[in-house]
DNA sequence: ACACGATGTAAAGAGTACTTAACATTATAA
DNA sequence: TTATAATGTTAAGTACTCTTTACATCGTGT
């Protein structure tokens, strides 16, 4: 059983308009942090996810999901 | 300026009568990680952090926030 | 053709989340 | 007293988040 993250930062992302560049200045990280984070190439900490979905005003939930499956 | 993460976890464990082992295996980590939550050693990641609000039934916003201070 | 903004991607290093293992204290119960 | 469950706490090690630097591609505009 191993559960994995989705987010939905690309898509919010493109939906509001911003660039890679400003939603990491506003949630305080760099560019590639929030490309490796669309990509899927690692989870953010809670504090990250948390400033993200700030930014879109959204519940950390609306953006980030758990999804259940398993091996 | 800093952001700090506060949390409830010890709180709402206690209100739910669950001790730290058992609130350990329901989000899948051991039970120094969840002291180390409660005592403020680190923050969980948002995977960690999702399931534990998943336990207490309520959305991560009500169990984990930040707190945005200066200095 | 050339420049520029936005994105994709990768690698090295710093810092941190989490595990495992251990030992200690306190409270409750046999 | 002896045992057992719950918690506090620490240390070493592994895995991962995030930064910095760098280079490449694509689309738009001049």
């Amino acid at each position: 059983m191993e559960d994995r993250l989705f987010n939905r930062v690309k898509e919010l992302r493109a939906r509001k308009g911003l660039t890679q560049q400003t939603l990491a200045q506003h949630a305080g990280v760099t560019r590639q942090t929030i490309a490796a984070i669309e990509k899927g190439d690692y989870l953010p900490s809670v504090l990250l996810a948390l400033k993200i979905s700030d930014v879109f005003d959204l519940n950390l939930e609306d953006v980030f999901s758990i999804k259940k499956g398993w091996e």
